[in-house]
DNA sequence: CAGCATCCGTCGCGATACTG
DNA sequence: CAGTATCGCGACGGATGCTG
């Protein structure tokens, strides 16, 4: 049963991907966010409060910072902890199920950072002509 | 120099994340379109023709599949060859960049497959609030 | 400090029609 | 068969100002 086994590309596609049940676009169509793998690598390191992670991000705007993480949030990739001190303080951390996908995602970063040259590379070859 | 090495996440981080610069902006920003990575893994499988493309995604407009494609060769991840016959026929695969690329894509295809059910769930538990 | 509300521009994306 | 051209809408996302 080893030698015909399909690849998880294989499984996938013969499920079909219907737009309401497909993981991929499930989960990339999320993740795949102008700010959302950003914020989750930054949460990785420590669990940050909204300041911090303003200030980690420098050119996210406040807007998109909340809906970012009330996104993740609602994914359950993050939690948010209100502390009722004055002045308030909330505080972001991966969840365990946020945990769990940092494998796969530093996986896709640390490839991005390695070909980064050959993608700008391949770039300007395509531009050029 | 093993007790304090700086994670992946610490490296990017550290190294500031200017739009131009960043590696993980240039890359996921990329492969986080709607269509990109549904065809870097049919393309992951085996060669296929415009049409067969097409076919394979079926909800795609010929708009996207075009611009989807060719900013994915853009970027070196596939090549276009066209076969001068009559009819003409077009075929794209993945280009050695775009096969290496596919470890890490289908590991974090594979977590999404695995934990879809865990963030459907919390989807729920979210909007019941 | 940590948001929410509003306005507004850009662009991703689909639908349709046309071409070599 | 494999595209290109044009149109239009809706979502994404930035800037600004207000609140508990």
């Amino acid at each position: 049963m080893s030698a015909e086994e399909p690849t998880i590309a294989e499984a996938v596609l013969n499920a079909g991907f219907d737009i309401s049940t497909c993981p991929v676009r499930d989960v990339m169509d999320h993740i795949g966010g102008k700010w959302s793998s950003l914020l989750l690598l930054v949460l990785s390191t420590k669990p940050h409060r909204f300041g911090e992670l303003k200030r980690a991000v420098p050119d996210i705007s406040q807007r998109m910072l909340t809906q970012t993480l009330r996104d993740l949030q609602r994914d359950g990739y993050i939690s948010r902890h209100v502390f009722a001190t004055v002045p308030p303080s909330v505080e972001y951390r991966l969840t365990p199920l946020g945990e769990s996908l940092m494998p796969a995602l530093t996986a896709l970063v640390a490839w991005a950072v390695d070909n980064h040259p050959r993608i700008a590379e391949a770039r300007q070859t395509f531009d050029a002509a």
